[in-house]
DNA sequence: TGCCGTTTTATTTTT
DNA sequence: TAAAACGGCA
């Protein structure tokens, strides 16, 4: 029995038991967020009575799915298996493998993953006979892409011939080819679902009474078909309850929409609000930084976190020579809490651009610290795994093309493109499998050719033997001798790990059958494709990761690396309000990680795109109350040399970079500019460029030195 | 139209 | 620095 009152702060029992009109629950950083959700869906169920499988429950990861299946288990046990929880694009395609038919999908359709797409675009450039190199297919798959998550791409249109070289032909051959391989891709499973509620009042209907109660976990993360699929399922004053925190919008450049949080009262009725404030995670001093920080934004509704953990930590800002005295400075930090007994596992390594990790990397690396660098290949991704899927992936979907090309070529079987088009084009034209091209043309094969297509034709007859999804995996393992493939073809190690990936993805078919008992290959191939994650290197490591990865991670001890203006905030976003809102909400998610000790970083130069760099202090610095710091770390001469990446150019000497140094934040006057900041400086000599933003032409400009005057304060 | 050398431009990324 | 965009020339 759970006593809601006990359990809960004022806030989050409000936010629990607010049943009956749209709910916005906001939520900032370490508040209980989790909790909240949980705990809700657990009152629905054990107070109200609702049936669990009438709660609708959406993530935007699949670990926060996972991590809140876990959590509602331990409070209503088994019951806790019917709710439908998962992210968007999971219950779409739930929705979809259902219901798909209203908007004429085959009920076996596949789902082609991001590789197999890009080389579907490939295959359409060549067709259209575009220039590659001039139109890259991966312009058109981010472009398309991008439209498909749009109202319009929904309504049925396409792309404007006018936005970009012939795509409107692009779009046509691409949605035809899909079309024919009975597949949809990624973006099609949620816009697809919206389609089938608009064209299906029905169907609409039918899931929008079925939820009685919508959840939705990160809010402020939605885009605009997002809420549209929300909004169809909700209407205007159903039963939904967002969570989010505007302050950690941080993916307003991948089309998430701020206003949907901002405005969520205005999107529906009789909407009440709670706020969460009380913060469990972090230190007071961490708060108040954070806090401070984030006043400075204009776009927000606006809160103030409260510490309330009784525990005290270091909080502190280093500002380093170099890139690689930050490096330093970091290693030896970690080194010394390790000393007195935090483990690796709870500290982070956090930036704003992955090209940073590489410093971190090659320090940790040389004193034997262990560290995983997250964000790296998802493990359906890796070739050797795609490469066995693929066979799986045909074997289900014998009009699937490019799984056909694929698995026909690896291992080789002496069948090239050539071949390969010819019976594409075969299957194309008379609207048969690929399998029953194969079979027609086969007397036109030569000798050899059609000793390749007995052997594939029987590996597929062979899978058909199968009625366990896991037998099918460890049948194409075994049949292709894709282990021996490997080991011939790779160096020892490399071909270990590949083995060793092998071996994860039999483990995870094995873990399929008994999540899903009832699970069919077509819903295994489908469980790939959603899942993205990575198979983190295990073990106690310290984590190395774009801030971005890190947002709903929380760690013993945070280093926030590379505060100078031109990285973080970055380069672009400096002369855009709203861009620069965004990083320093970015900024304040950063701090928000640290549940203790939290260090705060800068450089005073780095290398950057191939050439040292002088950067002024980030303005984030000075917001969240870090008065310009004595440098407090000086790593010695010789260490400092042996880090340097091999520049061309031999370093310069440590006076001049001091010096250039001084002019970053100084006021200077220009002809035709006006007046500007120095941002940071570059070069050297007659060559020497400052960014300089001025504040009445336009925003940051490149501008060589020698035309610049200093004006003195 | 296609190729090659030169110049410009640089994030972040789940599903 | 590396990749993409550009521009000149055949």
């Amino acid at each position: 029995m759970i006593n809601y009152k006990n359990e809960l702060n004022q806030g989050q029992y409000e936010a629990v038991v607010r049943t009956e009109s749209p709910l916005l629950v906001l939520a900032g950083a370490g508040t209980g967020k989790t909790r909240v959700i949980t705990y809700r869906i657990a009152y629905l169920i054990n107070e109200i009575g609702i049936e669990p499988e009438r709660i609708l429950a959406v993530t935007f990861t699949n670990k926060a799915a996972e991590e809140m299946k876990h959590r509602l288990r331990g409070l209503v046990g088994p019951a806790s298996g019917s709710v439908w929880m998962g992210t968007f694009h999971s219950i779409s395609l739930r929705i979809l493998r259902r219901d798909g038919s209203a908007v004429g999908l085959k009920p076996g359709f596949g789902v082609i993953d991001q590789d197999d797409r890009m080389a579907l675009f490939r295959e359409v450039i060549k067709t259209l006979k575009i220039d590659h190199k001039k139109y890259p297919p991966k312009q058109y798959m981010n472009k398309i892409s991008w439209f498909k998550n749009t109202p319009q791409y929904v309504e049925r249109q396409i792309p404007d011939a006018g936005s970009f070289h012939r795509i409107d032909e692009v779009f046509r051959e691409y949605q035809k080819r899909l079309n024919e391989q009975f597949l949809i891709d990624f973006d099609d499973m949620l816009s697809l679902t919206i389609r089938m509620f608009e064209v299906s009042e029905e169907v609409r209907q039918y899931y929008s009474s079925m939820f009685e109660h919508i959840l939705v976990d990160e809010y402020q993360d939605t885009n605009a078909i997002q809420f549209m699929f929300l909004r169809l399922l909700a209407g205007r004053s159903g039963r939904i309850c967002v969570v989010g925190d505007d302050d950690q919008s941080i993916y307003g450049w991948r089309g998430a929409d701020i206003r949907n949080i901002l405005e969520f009262d205005k999107h529906f009725e009789d909407v009440e609000v709670v706020k969460l404030t009380e913060n469990y995670r972090s230190t007071a001093d961490i708060i108040a930084r954070a806090n401070t920080l984030i006043k400075n934004n204009a776009m927000r509704r606006g809160k103030e976190l409260t510490a309330h953990l009784e525990v005290e930590g270091a909080l502190e800002h280093h500002s380093l020579l170099n890139e690689t005295s930050e490096a330093d400075f970091v290693t030896k930090m970690i080194s010394k809490y390790a000393d007195e007994g935090v483990s690796y596992g709870d500290m982070a390594v956090l930036y704003r651009t992955n090209a940073q990790s590489r410093n971190f990397e090659v320090n940790l690396n040389k004193v034997g610290i262990p560290y995983k660098v997250v964000g790296g290949t998802a493990f359906y991704q890796r070739r050797e795994i795609k490469d066995l899927l693929s066979y799986l992936r045909f074997f289900d979907n014998s009009f699937d093309s490019v799984s056909f090309s694929r698995s026909l070529t690896t291992p080789s079987r002496g069948i090239g493109t050539t071949t390969i088009d010819k019976v594409r084009d075969f299957a194309s034209r008379n609207a048969v499998s690929l399998i029953e091209a194969v079979k027609q043309m086969f007397p036109s094969f030569s000798r050899n050719q059609q000793e390749g297509f007995r052997q594939y034709v029987g590996m597929m007859d062979y899978l058909a033997s199968f009625t366990k999804v896991s037998d099918m995996v460890n049948g194409v393992i075994e049949r292709t001798g894709y282990k021996d493939y490997v080991l011939a073809n790779e160096s020892e190690e490399e071909a270990k790990k590949r083995i060793e990936n092998i071996h994860e993805l039999y483990n995870a078919s094995v873990a399929f059958e008994e999540t899903s008992p009832e699970g069919t290959l077509t819903d295994f191939l489908a469980s790939t494709s959603l899942s993205t994650s990575t198979d983190e290197a295990s073990g106690d490591r310290v984590s190395l990761m774009t801030i971005h990865s890190a947002k709903g991670l929380e760690f013993d001890t945070v280093f926030l690396t590379g505060l100078e203006n031109g990285l973080f905030p970055l380069y672009g976003s400096i002369d855009e309000p709203e861009q620069l809102e965004e990083e320093r909400r970015l900024c304040y998610v950063g701090i928000t990680r640290a549940k203790r000790n939290l260090y705060v970083t800068c450089a005073e130069s780095r290398i950057m795109y191939g050439n040292r760099t002088v950067s002024a202090r980030s303005y984030f610095l000075e917001e969240m109350g870090f008065a310009k710091a004595k440098a407090s770390f000086t790593p010695s001469t010789r260490q400092f040399d042996r880090f340097q990446p091999k520049a061309r150019k031999p370093m310069q000497p440590q006076g001049k970079e001091a010096s250039s140094n001084s002019k970053a934040g100084k006021k200077v006057r220009h002809e035709k500019f006006g007046d500007g900041i120095v941002i940071s400086t570059s070069g050297e000599g007659a060559s020497e460029k400052a960014e300089v933003f001025f504040k009445n032409a336009g925003g940051l400009k490149k501008i060589v030195t020698a035309f610049l005057t200093f004006v003195d304060e």
